[in-house]
DNA sequence: ATGCCAGGTAACACCTGA
């Protein structure tokens, strides 16, 4: 069977809500992993999701973080917590088995900045978390994809002025470092499996004009196990998404896998 | 060098985002 896997980052469930159904009802997604909800799971529009025929699956967070699994399948060992980081009660990790036979995880990696602040350490150390829970997971030769909003600039190319970038968190060698670190440990860039050309972007900001500038940053990706890259039969970015009214800053990468 | 835009919260301004 093909599944159909989605990262997205919302900007706000509740805001993006006739977004989002527009797009499920598009794009017909089987497993869709989201960031920065903005709720709490009690404000979360679950009804409106499952009439879609989604099992939903949220860990949320007031105003902040958030993050959401949907699947056509049912959701099985949901997992909200990245190890380690004690004190860390933000809302940026959460995974699940779907169709029994796929762990996913959805990710919203702090963005870090500014530089030389406790927010730049917090984004390394978690980078140094996950890159820990990752090689503990890989270990069991399981299909596994890693989505989300990793909030690393990993290449010059990948955005639209490095210059512009270049005293930004996201372009740090400290976060390009820890990024391939995470590639390292054997996952396939689901993306770049299919398209290696340069300024290939997942968000453009909300200001000046950034959109129809195509001033965009290449953040979301969809990391795949060997097993899982070995099921890899398509992938892209949808900027559909991005061009209608009210739309999030990010768009949606998606990938196909025939398990 | 700074704000631009957008969302949330709380309140009619400020914080965060990337």
């Amino acid at each position: 069977m093909k599944i159909k896997v989605a990262t997205w980052n919302v900007n706000s469930i509740r805001a993006r809500l006739p977004n989002v159904v527009a797009w499920l009802k598009e794009a017909q997604p089987d497993v869709v992993l989201l960031q920065e909800l903005k709720c709490v799971d009690e404000n979360f529009p679950r009804m409106e999701i499952e009439d879609l025929g989604y099992n939903v699956a949220t860990h949320g967070q007031k105003t902040y973080n958030g993050v959401a699994i949907l699947s056509k399948s049912p959701l099985e060992d949901i997992e909200t917590r990245l190890p380690g980081g004690d004190s860390d009660d933000h809302a940026r990790y959460m995974e699940a088995t779907v169709f029994g036979k796929l762990r996913v995880a959805s990710i919203y990696l702090p963005n870090g900045n500014p530089l030389g602040t406790e927010k730049f350490t917090y984004k390394l150390a978690w980078m140094d978390r996950l890159k820990a829970h990752m090689e503990r997971g890989l270990a069991d030769g399981e299909m596994r994809l890693y989505g989300g909003d990793y909030n690393v600039i990993l290449k010059d190319d990948d955005v639209y002025s490095a210059k512009a970038f270049a005293e930004d968190a996201l372009m740090q060698p400290e976060s390009r470092a820890r990024f391939r670190a995470l590639l390292n440990l054997g996952l396939t860039d689901a993306f770049r499996a299919f398209n290696s050309l340069p300024h290939q972007y997942s968000y453009w900001d909300y200001q000046a004009g950034a959109w129809q500038k195509d001033h965009g940053l290449l953040i979301d990706f969809l990391l795949l196990s060997p097993q899982a890259a070995d099921a890899l039969t398509n992938a892209g970015i949808d900027k559909g998404p991005r061009g209608k009214e009210k739309a999030s800053d990010h768009t949606p990468v998606w990938c196909e896998l025939e398990v």
